[in-house]
DNA sequence: GTCTATACTCTGATAGAC
DNA sequence: GTCTATCAGAGTATAGAC
């Protein structure tokens, strides 16, 4: 069953975005618990019982937006190619994080959400998939570290910190706005903050 | 008035200590819409009246958390000596910052939350208190810049990579925690990383 | 100061007409 | 497929006894 939307209608399908996306849009900025389905509703343009046609319930459509999110978060990562050159290999890394920042604040803010509730929902992927990936990342890049190629640090809190730097920009948005004041690119800053940043601290 | 709790029984100061408490714990994990008076209550060890005693309302415990919580959150920028070494002062201020994160990770959480829900609180002290204390530090290291004493970088950007970084692992716990495995010590790790990390970016 | 009992509101979910 | 009506439960807050 390949694409799941071949069996629904042109409305079903349309009205199915439409509350995922009003939903991403609240949960993102007030947790699971601080969003009603009426809300989700207003927002999608229906009836709280349509909505409640088309997701069985509130901790449904919560659910469908957690899945798929990490494939997403960790796309990047993945694509970090171990044949290339080490340097330019991490700073496209970091660009590709921040642009992911950059176009989808409210799945990085969702994602933020999940991890301080103590990820009830993530808890067992973050153990396994996670864990697997970043133990292999940080391998590849442990492995470039030791023929000199990279300057050495701890490659998993390497890894860690352009999470945590990448989607600081996207989670504490209105923050940084704050300190920065009017007439900024965040975003735009940032990239050319951490490019500079990560090469002067890898560079050999 | 400077001292309100002279005015009350030891019974009261310690009750109320007990609300804020659990409060603190349970904000910090679940959010302010995500908490029940009642669970804060069983926390308390007191029954769900009793808490509306000493606060008026569920908001006036939320608000009492958040009053004060910035200037915590600010005291180890504040402390930045402008006649210290200029290096050793910003991996000072990271150690302290780290260390913060490590001793109130409830408190780190509970900021996290308030701004990713839009700071409905914490709003107008952004802009004003926040973004003044980070504009005048900012002069200072850029004044340290211009001098060649530390190597050249955005000091707005550089200031909020601490807090980032630092505030990561408290507020992303968990993930560090799955991603480390275990064994691990997240924040002793974090602080020699860090430590070299701005020790390399930084030094001229 | 603390408890029991309760008023009142909001929210998730269902039933059933159309 | 979508709506109106409604139920059941949870949650904030208050009243009033002790």
């Amino acid at each position: 069953m390949p694409d799941l939307d071949a069996q629904r209608t042109r409305i079903q399908t349309r009205n199915r975005q439409a509350i995922l996306d009003a939903a991403l849009e609240a949960f993102s900025s007030n947790g699971y618990a601080g969003v009603t389905i009426d809300r989700i509703a207003e927002g999608a343009g229906l009836s709280k019982p349509n909505v409640l046609y088309y997701f069985p319930s509130k901790e449904a459509i919560h659910h469908a937006l957690l899945d798929g999110l990490l494939d997403l978060w960790l796309a990047p990562l993945r694509d970090m190619d171990p044949d290339g050159q080490p340097l330019d290999e991490i700073l496209a890394y970091v660009a590709r994080k921040l642009d992911l920042s950059r176009r989808y604040p409210r799945e990085s803010r969702l994602f933020a959400h999940e991890i301080l509730q103590g990820a009830p929902h993530l808890a067992p992927v973050l153990g396994g998939q996670l864990a697997a990936l970043v133990a292999d990342r940080a391998a590849l890049v442990a492995g470039w570290m030791a023929q000199g190629r990279l300057a050495a640090a701890d490659p998993h809190h390497l890894i860690m910190s352009i999470w945590a730097l990448t989607q600081h920009y996207a989670d504490f948005d209105l923050q940084v706005r704050a300190v920065l004041g009017p007439g900024h690119d965040p975003f735009a800053e940032a990239g050319a903050f951490l490019d500079r940043m990560y090469r002067r601290l890898l560079t050999p």
